[in-house]
RNA sequence: GGGGAUGUAGCUCAAUUGGUUAGAGCGCCGCCCUGUCACGGCGGAGGUUACGGGUUCGAGUCCCGCCAUCCUCGCCA
């Protein structure tokens, strides 16, 4: 061992090793001089402990003079004897703190220059701006915090690892270079060297080779695997993600939920030290929709959406009765004891509240404030006598209630009070942004297939290889509307968290659900063909679901940025500011490769 | 592609209606200090107000363009 290697982490020492003499490395968080003595707090992911260096003539000058030239993020070995702090000293902010170190060696084992941004975290203070720590990731990552998230993002993966592993999962690694399937996200496209002008796709999932594991008998499968889309980024998305994907054999709908449950409360047990009661709500799509306006609610909250058509349909309010005879609908929220929290001003048209709708594509926003004996706000006036009161006891209304109501055609309606919910939720302080609130449910029942926009034409609303329920296979094509799916999605705290489904295994099944999206049979069997072969070549029944783990630690570590709990992650733009990446290449790489 | 927000010192932010030499805290440099731990005291350096135009006697501030960053809609089976 050379002699500057460490023999203590700088979040080791305590009293048992007072009278030692240890070496520490890492990083110089802070440094605090007098004239004759200085203090500096070595950093490394351990934790911190603080270092000692005295102007003793009779030990060494160099030594003293050294100490005084480092600067933040100086990289040290230090040697010295633990001492134990002198009484009333202690720090208690520290795990070392008790201790210190005093120094009788000290080797640079690299300088640093005036980082652009300060590494050591305190209480409150403002960050620096994302971009310029993305520039220079290596040393943002140094922060606490951040180093925080990924070890705890460590921690679900060797969670989920072993969790799995008990249960004689398999783990597999499925290829990178793919083939384009039609449907899904854009593919990120990688050129072919050997074949010019023919291209391979990065995997938006390893949907298919998971299916074809279970066909050769894997039975359990599961993989940590990246998956990429060339779509536009969110908070919580980035190109390059990472799926726990999991796929079992002779399993039905109930199996996969139960087990998921079972990782996810080992998972938070081993993460955070919480239990999750099981089972998870569950909660049909359309009810979902109903309720809360949303596919993945955060059910943290109350703010339920009512459906009020039937009350509006005879309320004497002329917009509200002419929506409702065009068959839209009309629904509310009764947002408790919010009316003074919001201003005429905000709640009249062009106002802050009244453009969360507008601005969605609603029409516009009416509301009433429900006072002692009374109501308020701009449209109790165009009531019927005792309309207005109807509304309130429907809505369960009480002095000091702010209610919202919206009318639209269904499938909007629900979208513009889901997305006032959010902003309401928010806006009131209903989450509160770092407590240890977890509200996962599963939302089941999905449509089998959507209108795509465009087109007008079948899309699958999940992927084209979910099973529809056994009692809808009959009308796949003559009722399709109505066709509901074995999929099932895990919402926590109003992330999508997961989704999975059952497959089809019946070849003729999938080639009537190819039909109906409107593949012909030629470019199914050219785009699908292994796949159908390989469900005629005795295809078990199986299905499975895929994890976001970025999402999920992101859940876990208390933040709404994915870029905090990924070690590299790429900006809004998709661009690495660390890297550059994307890059201009040489010609002569675009040559070769025949572009 | 659409909507919104932001851009001033290395970092975080001020700068009143368009008006003197663009300020503060942190960091940095120098000096002082033997118990600090967000050390303290004194002093100092540091600015193409993102960039390019325009209006004006005068622009950090107003207008147009453009770039960058974040949030969001579309998109993400």
């Amino acid at each position: 061992m050379a002699d500057w290697q460490r023999t203590f982490t700088c979040g080791a020492l305590r009293h048992d090793q007072v009278g030692q003499t240890v070496t520490l490395n890492g990083w110089v968080n802070s440094r605090r001089a007098y004239n004759q003595q200085i203090f500096v707090d070595l950093r490394d992911r351990h934790g911190v402990t603080q270092v000692v260096f005295e102007a003793d003539p009779a030990v060494s000058t160099a030594l003293f003079e050294t100490a005084e030239s480092v600067g933040r993020e100086w990289c040290l070995s230090v040697q010295g004897e633990v001492r134990r702090r002198l009484p009333g000293k202690e720090n208690p902010d520290l795990a070392t703190g008790a201790v210190e170190v005093v120094a009788r060696h000290i080797e640079v084992l690299n300088r640093c220059p005036t980082p652009p941004f300060e590494v050591t975290e305190f209480p409150g203070e403002e960050l620096a701006g994302e971009d310029v720590r993305l520039q220079y990731r290596y040393l943002d990552l140094r922060r606490p915090s951040l180093q925080k998230s990924l070890l705890l993002r460590n921690r679900l993966n060797q969670t989920i690892r072993s969790f799995l592993d008990e249960r004689s999962f398999v783990e597999v690694e499925t290829p990178l270079l793919g083939r384009s399937t039609p449907e899904g996200a854009r593919d990120y496209l990688v050129p072919s060297r050997v074949h010019p002008g023919a291209w391979y796709a990065l995997p938006q999932s390893p949907q298919l080779y998971k299916q074809l594991l279970m066909v050769a008998g894997f039975d359990r499968y599961y993989q940590i695997a990246r998956c990429l889309r060339d779509e536009d980024l969110r908070a919580d998305r980035q190109p390059e993600f990472t799926q726990l994907d999991i796929e079992m054999s002779f399993v039905d709908q109930d199996d996969i939920l139960k087990m998921i449950e079972e990782l996810a409360v080992v998972v938070f047990r081993a993460c955070l030290g919480i239990e999750l009661p099981t089972p998870f709500h569950r909660l049909g799509y359309d009810e979902a929709m109903l309720r809360y306006g949303s596919d993945k609610p955060d059910l943290r909250y109350g703010l339920e959406i009512v459906d009020v058509t039937d009350w509006a349909g005879n309320s004497g309010f002329k917009v509200f009765q002419e929506a409702v005879a065009s068959g839209q609908v009309v629904r509310a929220i009764n947002a408790k004891q919010a009316a003074g929290r919001f201003s005429n001003t905000e709640l009249k048209p062009g106002g802050k509240l009244s453009e969360v709708v507008t601005r969605a594509g609603g029409k516009g926003l009416a509301w009433l404030k429900v006072e002692e004996g009374k109501y308020s706000g701009g449209i109790e006036k165009f009531f019927n006598a005792g309309a207005v009161d109807a509304l309130g006891a429907c809505l369960g209304a009480v002095p000091g209630d702010l209610l919202l109501l919206v009318a639209d055609v269904p499938d909007r309606a629900a979208e513009l009070l889901g997305g006032l919910r959010v902003h309401l939720a928010a806006q009131l302080g209903l989450v509160p942004a770092d407590n240890h609130l977890f509200r996962p449910l599963w939302v089941v029942d999905f449509p089998s297939f959507m209108r795509d926009s465009e087109e007008g034409r079948w899309v699958a609303n999940h992927h084209p290889f979910t099973a529809p329920r056994v009692e809808d296979i009959p009308r796949l094509e003559s009722d399709t509307a109505q066709v509901k799916a074995r999929a099932y999605d895990l919402v926590i705290n109003g992330y999508e968290c997961g989704g999975g489904s059952i497959r089809i295994h019946d070849p003729v099944v999938q080639e009537r659900l190819f039909a109906v999206l409107g593949m012909p049979t030629e470019q199914a069997h050219e785009k699908f063909g292994f796949l159908l072969d390989a469900l005629k070549m005795g295809a078990p029944p199986h299905g499975g679901i895929a994890l976001g783990i970025d999402r999920w630690a992101m859940i876990l570590s208390g933040t709404s940025n994915i870029r905090d709990v990924i070690a590299f992650p790429k900006n809004q733009r998709a661009r690495d500011l660390m890297t550059g990446a994307p890059a201009p290449v040489d010609l002569r790489q675009l040559k070769e490769l025949g572009l």
